[in-house]
DNA sequence: TGCAATTATGTCCGTTTTGCCATATTCTAT
DNA sequence: ATAGAATATGGCAAAACGGACATAATTGCA
């Protein structure tokens, strides 16, 4: 159901823009993609940072290089639930996390 | 992959509890598991101040009456993702959502 | 107490997410 | 330039998620 409007956001290539230009979207569900990539900007910052490969942090956290890959690319099909397993795996505090939010 | 450890979680009644004192869990899924705990009540909490029903808001945010009692009773099946739509349906800010967290 | 409104539970089933594998592409250092 | 490491891409099967419906249980109030 919300597949249309992801095909549309993939058309517009919101992987790297910003999600406030965009239409068709609910309120809620811009403030979500905004949040997301600021979460995932922070995840390869901060895994570069550490000098970690992308194996290394995957494994970390239970996933695998190509699934990371998507998700510091932008992959849409990444949720919050997963892009926070991702910030946690890297020693992130609550408070340093609650941060990214503002 | 996750199904063995949710069953045991459900057994557990976690629903309920704090996530903190069960095991066979990785650091970072007992943390987001008190996460959402923390999101949760909020939802119920905020909701309630502002004289909604359960109703109300799941239509505000897209989602259906059963869906939103199962995500304040604690059903495992709900994302972060799903979460975060009730508290910005309920017009919570970044920044007051950003406190749940610490 | 009884009725209406609200909330809870169970189930179904289409969609989304995700780990994983294979492979391609890009990057680094020599 | 070339090998080896790191990252990116495509695809698939399995699992998780979510809206919807039916129905049960609970709550609140006259």
């Amino acid at each position: 159901m919300d597949s249309k409007k992801r095909k549309r956001l993939e058309a517009k290539g919101w992987v790297t823009g910003d999600a406030a230009d965009l239409f068709g979207l609910t309120p809620e569900e811009a403030r979500l993609i905004d949040l997301k990539l600021a979460l995932r900007a922070s995840i390869k910052e901060e895994r570069k940072r550490q000098g970690l490969t992308q194996e290394e942090l995957a494994k970390a956290m239970g996933s695998s290089q190509s699934r990371l890959a998507k998700i510091e690319r932008g992959d849409p099909s990444a949720s919050v639930d997963l892009l926070l397993k991702a910030l946690m795996a890297l020693g992130m505090t609550n408070k340093q996390i609650s941060k990214l939010f503002t």
